[in-house]
DNA sequence: TGTCAACATGATGTATACATATTGTCTTTT
DNA sequence: AAAAGACAATATGTATACATCATGTTGACA
């Protein structure tokens, strides 16, 4: 034991990147909650690895700003902030808009006008699925769909207006609001039908080439999602700070 | 030798750091050409230091996009193509151009712009300074000072809109072009002239809350610094191709 | 009982040894 | 002489030992 596992079944290539995935899906899965310190050897032989490629999956998660790391000291799993959330979607505000405008000012190959809608059209999918089922509200797999659909839909978008840079950072910035963001509410049928309305406006205007009308709806599309987002924010905030303080009021005085 | 001396007058704190800046710096400096290999063990050896931090500071390097790894291969330093001076700059409109519109719609502090206005206005001295010398065009110290007042005067723009995660997205996408974006010719009064004029209306515009006026401004500004990297480029990769050609016709066939 | 120093503990930072993969070269073979 | 294979050289990937620093605990002393 020690030496490396020969070469059984190892899905992933390197370890460094087996590591990287293992600790992202740690974090994503809320498994490791944020202000948590996360430790090169507890990590290294959980995984049955040596610490060198732990450390270059945590100095990558660093570099993506999933992580924070104090010299000499830990590193910890960052905690957004409001302000934090707030910066994220003004990033993904600007780099969108500008999506939207190159693209509606270019040509658009059916083929990919198809593919956008079809994503768009997942939505509705999910819509009638709630509403056959009875229930009011989406469950957890059935966000989980969405959030796919969803990413899809902005995916196409970068793609069509063809600056792989600005995809990446899209990407980067929606992964950190995915992972950090406050669990959400499951959608009921309205919201979905809101949100799927949305989405095809957006496709109209970019195939009509009206860069004006484009502009408007998505800007108002991603601001009305960082509401969103900022209410399910505020509304955790209240629930931590109540159980900070109901505890130190009924519970002895120590132990 | 070989363990770590002491504690001599080390001056940026880790190994690792010292290591990144002295590996930037021969990158920016044009000693590490573009396709060229980087050996960690030959960093290793000329900064006298283990592998280790040499590994540490290239993985930051390749996260930072200026260089690239091939897995099981080698470290190269990236060569900036025509499509990415086209990339980085639209990266750069879409959120220098969303910056600019949420300072217009900002308060603006009166001590701000008054920095402000002392970068734009460096450049108006930098060209009294050309004019009183006698020379057509700015040396290359000069043109440093030049790039470290644009570099102000774009930052103080970015700061005002006070969103952290935007102004680093920028300065990584500037720190790209300037480090491989080819040599520009030294500018000339009225080039001069024209960048103060154009940064000076910028500002009128921010300060007088004209949204769309300031978005049209730094638009054009920025499309045009981008003309002239591309026209920059295409003078250089015309030579490159001269010198590529030359030597085959002329050289002897083997030696 | 309160304070402070010594120290145990566990973190990161660095050095180094070893494993493995790739490539160019040199030899061998045809 | 050309092609194929062995092999040396060198690259990265990983494991591990050691150094250093920060912190919390313990225990002696005022």
């Amino acid at each position: 034991m020690g030496r490396r596992q020969s070469s059984a079944l190892n899905a992933a290539g390197s370890l460094r990147d087996r590591a990287y995935a293992y600790i992202q899906r740690r974090i994503a899965s809320g498994d490791l909650k944020p202000e948590t310190a996360v430790s090169e050897l507890v990590l290294a032989k959980e995984l049955n690895m040596s610490r060198t490629p732990i450390r270059e999956a945590l100095n990558q998660l660093v570099a993506e700003g999933l992580l924070e790391q104090t010299p000499n000291r830990g590193t910890l799993v960052v905690q957004l902030k409001r302000q934090d959330i707030i910066e994220l979607y003004e990033l993904r505000e600007a780099l969108e808009v500008y999506a939207a405008r190159k693209a509606a000012r270019l040509p658009l190959r059916p083929s990919d006008l198809e593919r956008w809608q079809h994503f768009a059209d997942e939505i509705v999918q999910l819509k009638t699925e709630l509403e056959k089922s009875g229930k009011r509200t989406l469950r957890s797999e059935q966000m989980h769909r969405f959030a796919t659909a969803d990413l899809s839909f902005h995916n196409m978008l970068m793609r069509i207006s063809v600056n792989a840079r600005i995809v990446k950072v899209v990407n980067d910035t929606r992964l950190l609001i995915r992972i950090f963001g406050m669990e959400r509410p499951g959608y009921d049928a309205d919201t979905l039908q809101n949100i799927h309305d949305q989405h095809a406006a957006i496709i109209a205007a970019v195939a009509a080439h009206d860069v004006e009308l484009a502009t408007q709806l998505i800007t108002r599309h991603i601001r009305t999602s960082l509401e969103e987002r900022l209410q399910a924010y505020d509304v955790w905030e209240r629930e931590v700070s109540l159980q900070k303080s109901i505890p130190a009021i009924f519970a002895p005085p120590h132990d």
